[in-house]
Parts: C-alpha cells; sequence; structure tokens
DNA sequence: CTCCCTGCAAAGTGTTTGCATAGTA
DNA sequence: TACTATGCAAACACTTTGCAGGGAG
C-alpha cells in the first residue's frame, strides 16, 4: 500500500481533535479507499476492534468530517446516507445491483453544457454518476 | 402552454386507473413542469383542492409512478425524497441555496469516459448534475 | 360485481439531540 | 485545567404498512 497519509495527521491539519473513534473511521476510509458506507455499516465493522462505539458518536464523527471536507456524504434512493472519502475531486460508478458506490475519475466534464438554464442561474460544479452493473455482480449473476 | 398531453391519458396509458387524486398529482407535476417536489410538498399543494389527501395515499401514488416510469425519485442530503416527471431523458441543475432541482438537457454527455472502473464493469446509465444558484437566489442574496 | 385505491392510524427506520462522564490539548 | 467528544437513550422526521370502506372498470 501507499497510503503514506496517517489518520493522526490528516485529522491533525484539519484542525480536528485526535481520538481515538476518529482515528478508527478515518482509517477504515483510508484502508477500503473508494469504498462508500452508511454509518451504520462504519460501526458494525469497527465495532469488533472498539465494542462501545455508539450509534451516535459515529454518526457526531461522519458529520463533522462532512464539515471538515474530509468526507462526502452521498443521499441513496433508501434513505441511507453513505459517506466517502473526499480526498480529492472524483464522481462515482454505482452499482445499481448491489447498490456499492465506487469512486472513478472521469475524462469530458468538460465538455458538458447545461441545454435551457434558467437565465442569470450560475453553475459552479458538476457532478457524473455512472449507472450499471460492478465486476463482482456481473460474474455472480452470469447474463441479464 | 403547449400542455397537448392530460394527466387522464398519460395514467391510462400506462395501464393505471384514473382516480382523482392521482389526477391531480400528475396534473401538478404537468403544470409546474421541470420542477420537483417532496411528497409532502406535492399534498400541501393540492389539500385546498381535496381536503381529504391523506399523506399515506400521497407516497403511494407517487410509488406507483415512479414504478410506472412517470416519476423520477431523487434522494436529498438531507433524508426527504423528491418526485419529478419522467417523460424523456434528462439532468438535473441544482440549487444548493434552495435546494430545488431543475430539470435540464445536456450536450457532451456522450464524451464522458470514466477512468479506471473495475475491470468488467458494465455502464448502462450516465446521470449529470450540475450544482450552483439559481436566478431567484442570485437575485435575492445580491453577491456571494 | 369485482378488484383496487383511498383514508386513517400505527409501526418502522435512519438520524438527531441532550446530558453527564471521560478524554484531549 | 478548560473545553470538547463520547456513550446512552429519548426524541424526531420521513416513509411504509394494514385494514375497512368507497370508487373505478
Amino acid at each position: 500500500m501507499s497510503t503514506a497519509i496517517s489518520a493522526q495527521n490528516l485529522l491533525r491539519d484539519r484542525g480536528l481533535r485526535v481520538t481515538p473513534q476518529r482515528q478508527s473511521v478515518l482509517n477504515l476510509f483510508l484502508t477500503e479507499s473508494g469504498q462508500h458506507f452508511s454509518a451504520d455499516q462504519i460501526r458494525q465493522r469497527l465495532l469488533p476492534q472498539m465494542p462501545g462505539l455508539a450509534r451516535g458518536t459515529t454518526y457526531k464523527v461522519l458529520q463533522e468530517f462532512v464539515r471538515a471536507a474530509l468526507c462526502e456524504e452521498l443521499a441513496t434512493p433508501d434513505g441511507v446516507s453513505l459517506y466517502g472519502l473526499r480526498l480529492r475531486p472524483h464522481h462515482h460508478f454505482i452499482c445499481d445491483q448491489c447498490g456499492r458506490w465506487f469512486d472513478v475519475e472521469v475524462t469530458g466534464v468538460d465538455g458538458l453544457r447545461p441545454v435551457a438554464l434558467p437565465p442569470d442561474s450560475e453553475v459552479r460544479d458538476v457532478a457524473v454518476f455512472f449507472h450499471g452493473v460492478c465486476s463482482e455482480c456481473r460474474g455472480a449473476s452470469g447474463s441479464a
């Protein structure tokens, strides 16, 4: 792995207090780079090594990360928010079968032009979402 | 307005039963074309003309519309789903200030290419979201 | 006449909030 | 030592579900 970035430094750099809970959450993201998890998925993953981790704490930590621009929060159709690292700009590929989100870089974004936008609107950012089926799901289902 | 399409016909064409509730909801969408509403916003808008409209019914009607591909359901960060017409393919412009979503057509979508997608993944669709500030909010806030 | 939709109300789920305690700087 | 994060549990908001009565086909 080339994970030269430590959770500790990342937290310090953003002016956040370094606590075991925050380090664990951040480390999970750093380890499973490009992946996204719900608050409860994160808690379940960390419970073995941190049995006391409270549900509320998980949410507060993630909220704090989002506020510090460390993480992005992604709303899913089933009402659950997914969280992922936001260290560098990127877009997403969503597997419509398993529901997982993957970070991807995208070329050609500069060529996008909105047509018939309400006059005087100001565009500040563009987010691209590819939908499809991930390799794992394709392998599992075979056809379809 | 060139709304030659009637709610009644639209419902029939999709094999849905024609009820006053469904007609009202669909008419709201046809009238405020390109706009998006939450289930409760829709209910509030229709209550004057349909005082008995139940919260549960609103959700069921919208669910049915989504199933029939008449509407799209859009998840927002604050946990509320927005619904909009889906008569023709389109993308979205989101005002980050007032939170409203607007349908827009986009050129250049074919030029988008994901980089370093997991091998054997299959892309089936692309969704583009422009973020920014709508004309109304720009007019209201002046600067920034 | 049959089947489905509506209204009503209760239940469910994900998330937020408040407070006392423990931990960081 | 001062201030903030954690754990716990209650509170919240949006959405879903079940059932009896009424309306569509």
